[in-house]
DNA sequence: CAGTGAATTTAAAACGTTGCAACTTCTCTG
DNA sequence: CAGAGAAGTTGCAACGTTTTAAATTCACTG
């Protein structure tokens, strides 16, 4: 019933065959005319390219895969499980805008649930389903790396690791979040500085804490990472272990949210403590969306461009693909501060 | 330098053929005893399955392709300009998730700005890029659900339209969520509604209005829905028109979010005119995620469940792949109504 | 024991593309 | 004017799969 073998339309289906029987030329001639390939006449190619667009001919991507074993697809690995408010939205926005264009499409490739995030990868590499890989929450010694960069596969992680081998990475300078947002607590006045981390597995988390704790040491403040809660903490267990640590007799005076989510918990928070932020605490939190522009009260808030960060992994996979040596295939991207209370 | 041809890992990647020489067999033999095909004997299919799986076989999606003109891709149309908070994410768990360990795979087609919405859908088609397209943002008299209805093409749109000819269609029941939300605000004793729509030319538009005036009607409320604003206006714009608004002498005394966004720009508007929900006016917000738990002030939320309207739209568009009839391929999502506030 | 038909298996032909090796032309050199 | 060589074009063979049509085997009937 759904078998129409020819698709309704009537009109042939063009492909090479019937562009070269259009023109008289040999299918292989019709090919290289339209690969641009010096070796056939300009004006053959001309006379191929009209006929082809006559035609309406658009080469067929599962013939061109079988033959030549490119699929142009990139799979992106996407945790679907919890989310930094946007993340996929914008991250997504951005790596499609790179490729468009370029041939290449995006295809999803979900992390089932409790999976070993390497099956996934595997997969992708052994069956050939896609010429490059895209993927997040990179760890220190990501498996995942190694084994790429063994396989020689393209792919580009957002986050670094702490392999000596080089590979394509796209990520934020967390560091410098960091520090900057430190900074600006210590300007304020503030000095028990209190930083919800992401799960200490990921690298991230490292030049969190990193950042944290050299702007800490230097200008003599204190400052404490939670154990009990992190990044990956459902919103409002956050929120309630922050109402009990606020509450505290030592309670901190700045918190730093690297996350929308977490911002949004410890205003909560504080708003049921009857904190306000410029009063008894301050608050710096990582922005990545507008939505700060609205919450109120108002927070300093330093911006992190997903979307951006999305473009510069589509353009870094590109010249992976493409070949080009891991060396240069890095973009760490700057925090942008720019706080809207004046000092 | 990339051309290794045979992929690294030294020994040869395993198809039928290989399978076939290794069960002594025909190529045919072992295609039809993979597909679990009758005629062929189950002792014959048992010892295929055996040899296929210690040669770590999977079949060629490339080959399949080309062979049977079936892709096992599923192409979502992705609106990335701005969004219902979360939307993007939500949607695609739940797609992704029905679509698992069916070989489907779920691939973006972007949108691109300002492109006609038709062009991707005929492209799609004609190109044979996919075996079924999803969609958001639905109208009317959508042109793609008219065109892919007369290719008898498979696919299943997010949100209905008002063609008399039916097609497979998941959407939230909007008119149930409007009258929900005025029948909260009437019981708390409002009678000036405002409602901020989505555009005019979107399908939910008119289910949300014509259930808002409906309850209002029947409770002889007075209602409005500004011209000036709607749900892809930037959420700032639409924070500054409800201050203005909200000022107003005549101002509404109940407000209708139908985002999250929205409501967050409300919410921030009447933080600023130190307007304080239950006291000058009552908010009811339509819920996507769990981020009004968290947020202060609280207000009363109607659920939306994107990830299950995801999942919906999986399990009705594999439905509609396998060539059923678009009669019955629909789902109507029940607003949760969980008001927190004790009445 | 020839003949029938069911039960299995198989060979060969596609699907649309690209790469290899060859084949024409044609122009130019010696 | 033979021959070399460039410029342009072509036929054929894959890539790995499914499908059509045909072949083989086998048990059983008459």
């Amino acid at each position: 019933m759904e078998e129409t073998g020819t698709r309704s339309g009537g009109r042939q289906r063009a492909t090479l065959r019937t562009v070269a029987q259009a023109t008289g030329l040999a299918i292989t001639t019709v090919s290289r005319a339209l690969a641009k390939d010096p070796r056939i006449a300009a004006q053959t190619r001309e006379l191929v390219a009209e006929a082809a667009r006559a035609q309406g001919y658009v080469p067929d991507r599962a013939a061109q895969r079988l033959r030549t074993g490119r699929t142009k697809v990139v799979q992106l690995l996407l945790s679907l499980d919890h989310e930094f408010l946007g993340f996929t939205h914008d991250l997504l926005g951005g790596l499609t805008d790179a490729l468009q264009g370029t041939g290449y499409s995006v295809t999803l490739f979900p992390d089932v649930m409790h999976a070993d995030r390497m099956t996934a990868v595997r997969t992708i590499v052994e069956n050939r389903l896609g010429d490059g890989i895209v993927f997040n929450r990179t760890e220190p010694f990501d498996p995942r790396v190694r084994y790429l960069t063994e396989q020689g596969f393209p792919f580009v992680s957002h986050g670094r690791t702490e392999f000596t081998t080089p590979h394509p990475w796209v990520d934020y300078d967390n560091e410098a979040f960091a520090r900057a947002a430190v900074a600006r607590l210590a300007y304020k006045g503030r000095s028990r500085i209190l930083m919800i981390l992401p799960q200490d597995r990921f690298t991230f988390a490292q030049h969190l804490r990193y950042g944290l704790v050299a702007a800490c040491r230097e200008r003599g403040l204190t400052w404490e990472t939670p154990e009990a809660v992190s990044l990956s903490t459902p919103a409002t267990e956050v929120a309630a272990f922050l109402r009990q640590r606020l509450a505290a007799p030592d309670a901190p005076d700045g918190v730093v949210c690297v996350g929308e989510v977490a911002a949004i918990a410890c205003l909560s928070a504080m708003a049921d403590l009857h904190l306000h932020p410029g009063r008894q605490l301050d608050v710096v939190a990582k922005r990545a969306s507008a939505i700060f522009d609205l919450l109120r009260p108002t927070v300093d808030t330093v911006f992190e461009d997903l979307w951006e960060a999305g473009r510069a992994m589509g353009r870094t996979l590109l010249r992976s693909m493409q070949g080009e040596a891991a060396d240069a295939l890095h973009v760490l991207q700057a925090p942008k501060i720019e706080f809207k209370t004046h000092p």
